[in-house]
DNA sequence: ACACTATTTATAACTATTATAAATTAAGAA
DNA sequence: TTCTTAATTTATAATAGTTATAAATAGTGT
């Protein structure tokens, strides 16, 4: 079913007139199939082996297009470098301020605040971005050796 | 009332054994009276007049002397430059994706999602961030020259 | 297979932020 | 008030993430 996130995909960029080069195939199949969320660097560093000669550049570029095609989600957190998170339907991050592990949750409604802030502020919605920090079971119990 | 706000900032500064230097106390006046959300470089600029050998490492170092101390947020833009904001009480912000303005807003129970997340993810919970994005008023009026 | 244009690569530049070390200063003690 | 000391500021350099540039390469429709 990843393979089919995959295609749709790919189909979604030949439908905006994106080329498929192998370097965004592999990109993109990196996204799918990790559970994690990736930064620049990661993805560069997990397609080394393939694409010996791949600038960091063309991965920077290729998350671009892929966020403009609305592919990818980027996650920022200031001086640390971004997260690229593959969209498939709408859920949420919670995050771990010790170790930085990121897991998703899914959460129905929250439609609802969209639109009370629409009302409140005369802006038009068109997106909203929830995270949850915590702390997670691994590091709760490493308690004693904080990172952060 | 804003200089009941100074004055608790201070306060809460002091208790914690953090020494309150005219620079620290300048930083701090004009995050709370300033309604925009400025960015170190804006609050370093806007102190030039009063300070002007100040170093732009002391805006950084005191805006993280702030964070630290609960005084202060910190928001988050991928490559931009983040966004400092003092705390009042929990409010969330709405952003314009074509100017970048941002307004607050209050919406009274997130609480929920705290713990749903938490009760399915295993992660203790510390805090939460929302955002929502749209288009401002203004911005949509002045379609046809958009800038993002 | 060709031609045309998007894309990749390699590199350098840019910007936000932080580390460092010397000079200065806030704040409590004498 | 003056002294003392550790925290803070300053100036500078370094770091890291990201983007711009230009030449080389390669997709895609014909």
């Amino acid at each position: 079913m990843s393979e089919m996130h995959l295609k749709d995909a790919l189909d979604t960029l030949k439908t905006t007139g994106v080329r498929i080069t192998p370097q965004r195939h592999a990109i993109l199949e990196y996204l799918i199939e990790t559970m994690t969320h990736p930064t620049a660097d990661e993805i560069y560093k997990a397609l080394e082996g393939k694409f010996p000669n791949m600038s960091v550049a063309t991965v920077y570029n290729n998350l671009r297009v892929f966020r403009e095609s609305g592919l990818v989600k980027e996650l920022t957190y200031g001086d640390a470098a971004s997260r690229f998170d593959f969209i498939t339907n709408d859920h949420y991050h919670m995050i771990c301020e010790s170790c930085g592990k990121i897991v998703d949750f899914h959460y129905p409604g929250l439609n609802e605040v969209e639109q009370f802030a629409s009302h409140v502020t005369g802006y038009k919605v068109h997106s909203h971005r929830l995270e949850v920090y915590g702390t997670c079971q691994e590091c709760i119990e490493n308690v004693g050796k904080q990172v952060l």
